[in-house]
DNA sequence: CCTACCGATCGGTAGG
DNA sequence: CCTACCGATCGGTAGG
């Protein structure tokens, strides 16, 4: 028989400095009409997974970031995966905009190298940039058809570095196969999430310097 | 007032094929005198904390996997924690010897680095080399006491690289600074990881052998 | 979006 | 090492 035990419940608190009628907002957005509420929570989830990590991270965590009470991001969301599915789409996008900039500007392979090298520092070691840093570690955490639907964006990502890398090949400043110099190169760069420290060591730009000049051997 | 409620306890069910008195031996180990119990419980979670990650992965499941019930590791370890760091312990261990073997012959620097990529994928990538991935994947999982306990290892590991990296410089065969050349070279191969399949593409010597062609830019 | 829950699971333990 | 649990937490939901 199911019982109800009142001792295993937790009555969630009133929340404190909050008035019934009028709720106030929650502080983030200077400017928030009603529907950035969802940006509200992908923002703050996206800090919160890189911080603790998916599994780490509860529901009620997120809700109480954006001063919500533990059930309410379901009106917004299905389930937390499709939140973590909503993080790493926002940091593609982003990334891809940026990405589809510079290889699409009338630059020397060189120096189109250089950008998407810094960008893409930028992106991974960045201040408050949590969105593909969380893609890059939790992306097994998302079932497979969530996987499908943010695989494309992935991809035209991917084909963007190697067209790049390419061009370099071409231009005669690498030599091994450029699939495998994509690889090792991205690899070695999201890698340096584990191991950056801002503030302690290189800046971003000198990270940059540095990397361009090891992997073109000058 | 706590009240026990019989629905909510999932009594595990009898070990089906297991005589009471005569308990049989898990499958795994051929000659196992006791004492390899809790090696078959690291062996065991090492390759399970690398299929499904360190939160992933039930005590239950690991003890299942070993043939015992659900309670019965916690007899070997404290907790499961105590179990991961026993996995990353192993694989230092072992990672270390070889890594010494190769640093300690007296070879050329090129060949030893050679050498060293080649081990190092294997560790990363081998078939049943588990306990590298793991704690590459679940570091963050550990509590900063049993990290502590482990990072001599680490940094031992890491010291070895940065001396044949050094070498290779002063042979002339990189021009970059060697700290930065180790952080990304290791960066690059762990990180394959997450992209490289067995059996796809490339096999493990020639990916090595790639490897070491496009960082020193042959 | 909140209230008030539920069902399930999970790490861990006492006692043998 | 098993039996038999507990305490806590967690994702998610119905109804307003």
């Amino acid at each position: 028989m199911k019982t109800t035990l009142d001792s295993q419940q937790h009555i969630e608190p009133a929340a404190p400095l909050r008035k019934r009628t009028v709720r106030s907002r929650p502080l983030a957005t200077v400017t928030d009409e009603d529907g950035n509420r969802r940006a509200d929570l992908v923002r703050v989830s996206a800090r919160l997974f890189r911080e603790k990590g998916f599994d780490g991270t509860t529901v009620r965590d997120i809700a109480h970031a954006v001063g919500m009470r533990s059930g309410s991001p379901f009106y917004h969301f299905k389930s937390k995966q499709e939140i973590l599915a909503a993080v790493m789409e926002e940091g593609l996008v982003a990334g891809l905009g940026e990405v589809e900039r510079i290889v699409a500007s009338s630059t020397p392979p060189l120096e189109k190298f250089r950008s998407l090298v810094r960008a893409h520092l930028e992106t991974v070691l960045g201040e408050g940039h949590d969105f593909i840093p969380v893609l890059l570690y939790d992306w097994h955490a998302l079932t497979p058809d969530l996987q499908e639907q943010i695989i494309g964006l992935k991809d035209r990502y991917d084909q963007l570095w190697q067209k790049t890398i390419s061009e370099l090949k071409d231009a005669g400043l690498i030599r091994s196969d450029s699939k495998v110099v994509r690889l090792l190169l991205l690899g070695a760069i999201n890698y340096s999430v584990q191991w950056y420290k801002p503030g302690k060591g290189l800046s971003l730009d000198e990270l940059s310097e540095q990397t361009v000049e090891f992997f073109l051997g000058t």
